[in-house]
DNA sequence: TTGAAAGCGTTACCAG
DNA sequence: CTGGTAACGCTTTCAA
């Protein structure tokens, strides 16, 4: 079970194997015909003789030799978190549509697993790579722009990096419309719990908060409570447990993971939204409409998120310039948010 | 900015590049020392040089040589659902540690896009293979057995598929499980909700289900309803439903997609767990203790099936024969199953 | 313990 | 339009 090698289809097909190697990477115009210097005829026995051989075209040569590899990389600080595995899914499809295998890693929001893996993904050549960086980690993704790697930074910025595409979701935006929106629900001490983790989509939902409450004359009510992955469950149950106590008639929770906490923390303080506290939750999650009152959360576009950072990327690698692409949140209402009413 | 090569390295070092080849793929015994046939100091020597460098081996280049890539890739149907974007995370991680690099990507239940993949990746001279095999993928993966790739059957099985490793849940006795602690506490109009997807996974849940049934003189109350992907949203409101007018105190959910569904429908018509119906749902979520009274679930050993493939697999590739794994579910109880009794 | 040299399968370059 | 041939950077004999 011998591999078959280009050699062996231009023996096979009479032609030589530089003929082979055009035609094999001879992409196809809108018309359906070859595009490649190669007399249709010939190409057309190549591609039979190719077919019938059952070649296939062995990458790591290739890459060897030309210094591309068809493969990129997507690092995320946890592929197995909620938005991540979303989005994942999206940049995959599209990757594969564009003739790309992506290799995925997480980063752990750890700078030094981050550079471990971006030195084992850069080792198999990879044309470019998608990464949310992480805290700590501008360093090491500055050496791969310096080296000239085409990197995409999806979901959070750094202005520490220059030189890089981007495709960010409009996160102050985020935060306003979710503050606005309890704001003319009549809510008006409204607190936020946030982790401290450094990253820019995280201090920009915070900045959006800030930003409404101060517009609409609340500055002195601007709370947030910070917490770390670790203590996060225990902290957000006594942050919600204290602000009863002070009158906080509402709570928004600028992640996925603080507002399952939250909504738990609740549940078991024996806490009705949107009686006790009103909620604004963020990402899409089952839980939203399963809960007891449904709720109200921001809606990233993952699709256009995770395509978006594809197509940039593939753009750049073929040479063209960076460019930075903000989306829109949009709000999903639910029932946590309707003073007074019992909702569905 | 040009890539540091092995040649480099020896230049710099004084010593041939065999020798730096040698000092780079050694691997470090218990005491620390390099594992190779070279003079302790040169290899130290050697490390050193590569160090101030900054060499880093060019994968595409040692794979061609050699034929193997340290690459493995992933195939399950879809990797943003709940139960593979956790289990990706466990394969990343211990993929890692021993050196192999991952490529993801979907097969999406269809067995042409698991063919395009698979071709995809082998293109990439991966080392092996842990999938999932969807309905009708069996000859695209039987190709690849015989072409020697090592692979690794991860959560579903196959007969049609011989000469792989597998790792499995063990499904019959997950069902039988959930099964047995409803007839346990007094359930015996049992049904069960499933999907037609011709995955062994679901059939062994659904023979589980019905052992347990049979053995314990419910036979006459078997019913499986079945659904699809596209139809289950409105198919599992309807089978509820029309469940209650018959009587039916039960249903056990053999997957998260399914105990989600049938958690939404119940909520929509009205209807209370456990007191109008019990339930017991598939693999972990948040919903399960968010949900007005917490579900009993099935829980499987997501770490330990995605670490067992990874070594399993690794194991193979170094030319150990393959193995059959089954991992055995355990189960959380919540208070969806507690009949007469109003829980947390 | 060390080194020289032969490829691995492609692509890129240069001729025809 | 077509073909020869030299790399790409590494591992792997084989010899010293």
């Amino acid at each position: 079970m011998k591999r078959v090698t280009i050699r062996d289809v231009a023996k096979e097909a009479g032609v030589s194997v530089t003929l082979v190697s055009f035609v094999m990477n001879a992409k196809r115009d809108p018309d359906g015909n070859l595009d490649c210097p190669v007399n249709p005829e010939t190409a057309k026995r190549v591609l039979q003789v190719a077919q019938r051989l059952g070649y296939r075209r062995n990458f790591a040569a290739a890459s060897l030799r030309s210094g591309r590899s068809n493969t990129i990389a997507v690092i995320p600080n946890d592929i197995s978190n909620k938005f991540f595995a979303g989005i994942s899914r999206c940049i995959e499809d599209k990757a594969h549509q564009l003739g790309y295998t992506v290799f995925f890693a997480s980063s752990d929001e750890n700078a030094q697993k981050l550079e471990d893996v971006l030195g084992a993904v850069m080792a198999h050549n990879v044309d470019g790579l998608i990464v949310a960086p992480c805290a700590g980690g501008d360093a090491a993704i500055n050496k791969l722009v310096d080296a000239k790697v085409p990197i995409v930074l999806l979901d959070r910025d750094s202005d520490q990096i220059q030189n890089v595409g981007k495709v960010l979701l409009d996160d102050v935006e985020a935060g306003c419309m979710a503050t606005e929106l309890l704001v003319n629900k009549g809510y008006t001490n409204i607190e936020m719990i946030s982790y401290t983790l450094g990253i820019s989509s995280l201090s920009e939902r915070e900045s959006g908060y800030r930003n409404a409450m101060t517009k609409h004359g609340l500055v002195d009510n601007i709370r947030i409570h910070y917490t770390t992955y670790g203590d996060a469950a225990s902290d957000v149950e006594k942050f919600i447990k204290n602000s009863i106590d002070r009158g906080v008639d509402a709570f928004f929770l600028p992640t996925y993971s603080l507002s399952a906490l939250a909504l738990s923390a609740m549940k078991k303080l024996g806490l009705k939204t949107p009686d006790d506290l009103a909620i604004v939750g963020f990402d899409e999650s089952d839980i939203y409409s399963l809960y007891e009152t449904t709720v109200t959360h921001i809606v990233q576009p993952l699709k256009e998120l995770g395509e978006k950072s594809v197509e940039l990327l593939t753009s750049m690698i073929a040479g063209n310039p960076s460019e930075v692409i903000i989306l829109k949140p949009t709000l999903c209402l639910g029932g946590s948010t309707e003073r007074n009413k019992k909702s569905l």
